[in-house]
DNA sequence: TTCATTTCTTGTCATTTGCTAAGAAGATTG
DNA sequence: CAATCTTCTTAGCAAATGACAAGAAATGAA
């Protein structure tokens, strides 16, 4: 999905990697997420506002999975509790790894943050380039990989 | 609420400021939000997963508004479609926003996160301390207090 | 009012980080 | 297999930030 579309589906992700990403006011690319299997994948605010979306989602293997399109999905909402609170624990989620991660972005070095990711998510060093991983970290592509050497050395 | 206790109300603050904030692993208070009127507060993980809390609530000023207990709430969200929607729209517009901070701790500076939050959000200069709204930016008191002495001269 | 405590500012210094540019390594294309 | 392009690493330098400490200002308590 391109930045501008409405983000009109719902993508439960079974296998492969995506990255989402956005252009800052002065042009850069940052990486606003990753996606590995069994989580859900759109762009919350396009999604659920009705609006253009602001983000580029984008498969960085073969990936494989369910969609479901809004109004489906509203509907199943609407009629099956049971899914209203599946879909309500996939916000809460989203909405607390991205807390945590705003917190280690005030509170951790690069370095921790480094740490954190390659040894919670290390299929994304395999898909991923390193520039990109760099923007999700809060760093510069030359910071991270002073961080990879001095990783090395042990 | 105390860092603990179990997040159980949602609280529609109709006047009045509050901070939330979190104790890090090296003992230091970071600011998590803070919160205006007609804003909704309450801690997102602890009030949807039903678990102790991580972060404490704290009110500035005196503060007015209306509280509803988790299981009235519940109840309200199977019966009326118009209050699930409500409380849909709450939680997206918490995301969205998390989100804009989170992007500004990246690709933003200091300073420019101050202007954002003294533009956005003034009446919070006249209620928190400054060592709060710092760690709120993402920077040290002593770093925030030179940001401060740069915008005088203007 | 006085004393004590907390908060805020300021200065110095060290460290980190970013910026820029250059070269190396890797991938892609013809 | 070259030629090209992108990505990654490295180095040197500049700028920003943090740590620490001292003093000023504000706040609160006795």
């Amino acid at each position: 999905m391109q930045e501008g579309q409405l983000s009109d589906e719902y993508f439960f992700l079974e296998s492969g990697i995506i990255r989402s990403y956005t252009i800052d006011p002065e042009g850069d690319d940052i990486t606003t997420n990753f996606y590995s299997a069994r989580q859900v994948v759109f762009e919350v605010s396009s999604f659920f506002t009705r609006s253009k979306s602001k983000e580029t989602i984008q498969a960085l293997t073969d990936c494989h999975g369910y969609v479901i399109s809004f109004s489906v999905l509203n509907d199943l909402f609407h009629t099956i509790p049971e899914f209203r609170e599946f879909g309500r624990s996939m916000l809460v989620k989203g909405y607390v790894a991205l807390k945590q991660r705003t917190l280690s972005l005030i509170h951790e070095t690069g370095e921790e943050r480094y740490a954190s990711l390659i040894n919670n998510k290390p299929e994304i060093f395999q898909n991923a380039a390193l520039k990109h991983i760099a923007t999700y970290l809060g760093i510069t592509d030359t910071s991270l990989s002073r961080i990879r050497r001095e990783f090395q050395k042990k």
